[in-house]
DNA sequence: CGCGTTATTGAAGTCCATCAATGGCTGTGG
DNA sequence: CCACAGCCATTGATGGACTTCAATAACGCG
């Protein structure tokens, strides 16, 4: 954005920070609010009548949430680590379209792309098994906290088993089963539960694709 | 819309007339039109390496397709049923913007709507059991296709069990044996495979909330 | 140290997929 | 008009993938 419209923004915007576990807000609370993460992760989930819950995105720096024309929140958002936010009023944000037009054409690129990411979620739900799911999961998380050092890609992943689980549309079991997996065919090191080091990324890919149905250890 | 908007976009547009499977556009396709729907039923599906199909949404009289922000589209599109289509340029479509600010706002809140819709859909995929699926989808149906007659609702379902199965993450087998279970159940009647009654929609409200796992046959 | 939370692993069960056969409907051509 | 092919839908039998239930292990924190 625009350094104009930036400074604009900033002077609605109030700073929030949340702890781990803290609610940004609830399903079905009125939509006062927009945030943009400044640092963190933001969890989005839907619960069910009957407990079930499903995670419906992880959030990072950059992105916006409560972005919504409804006058209620369609999700819940939680922080799963220390999580910095700006906070503006959905007034505020209105008056601001008045002013600056360009605005909305951002929010709108920004809306697209949220869509193509649910439609890619939605392709996993629907129709791939539970190590095609991880695969495809853990080369999301390289993506966005990767670091590679010759050819192994290292990752600290700040959600726990049971947030994977409720993304992926499994149990925790299986993702902990299907992890282990993967480690014992080498495909990745787990020094520590959420420290996760990807050795074969070609391999997640096939897996990803559903390439590869049976992966078996490696020699 | 305005009527002036309206008429400014009716200079842009071309009418396209498509038949039952008739492609729109293909997944990865250069995005170089819009389309609105005026008649018909259209779906977006998403085509796995391996062949398996996702079916993302079923657009209908009035929805948007190919309102991306990419450079292609990230699904293709089809008709269903006999279908007239609106189609425009994006370029077309940018000028406009620049014209009439509101359009884009307009465009905003339709993108919060499918946003909305696709976060319904994860969590249909990710946590709700075959029987769920289908009450669910029978009710979306309803709101759509739906008209009520001394408490039963009556509905031609355009798209095939396979259509169906493919949004629901199912096999075409799965879909036929729930509904021949609400069948039993005489909570549907089926006079023909795709003319649906609904006799009683307050059981399938339950069901879809996953209330009431087991349905018995009534007495 | 002991408790609570998180993660892993094993055993058993269930739901849905797969494989296979049948029936109904439509359209085409003999 | 009927025969037959092709498609769609239904139903049955079987198997397998993932869940459920249960026990254990690892870790942090008072």
């Amino acid at each position: 954005m625009s350094g104009e419209e930036l400074s604009a923004l900033g002077r609605l915007t109030t700073e929030v920070n949340l702890e781990p576990g803290q609610i940004v807000f609830r399903e079905a609370d009125e939509s006062s609010f927009l945030f943009n993460v400044v640092r963190g992760l933001i969890r989005l989930s839907k619960l069910l009548p009957n407990g079930k819950r499903q995670i419906t995105g992880f959030l990072y720096h950059g992105d916006f949430l409560g972005l919504t024309i409804a006058g209620n929140y369609p999700y819940s958002a939680e922080a799963i680590v220390p999580t910095q936010l700006c906070r503006f009023s959905r007034s505020g944000l209105m008056q601001l379209f008045e002013e600056y037009p360009k605005l909305e054409h951002r929010l709108l690129a920004l809306a697209s792309n949220e869509l193509i990411e649910a439609q890619e979620h939605i392709v996993l739900l629907g129709r791939k098994n539970a190590s095609e799911k991880i695969a495809t999961f853990l080369l999301m998380l390289s993506r966005r906290f990767g670091s590679t050092t010759d050819g192994t890609i290292s990752l600290d992943a700040p959600m726990s088993r049971e947030d994977m689980a409720d993304y992926l549309g499994l149990t925790v079991e299986s993702v902990s089963r299907n992890l282990s997996q993967l480690r014992r065919s080498r495909i990745i090191r787990l020094p520590e539960p959420r420290h996760i080091e990807i050795l074969k990324p070609e391999r997640l890919e096939e897996m990803a694709e559903g390439v590869d149905p049976n992966l078996r250890p490696a020699a």
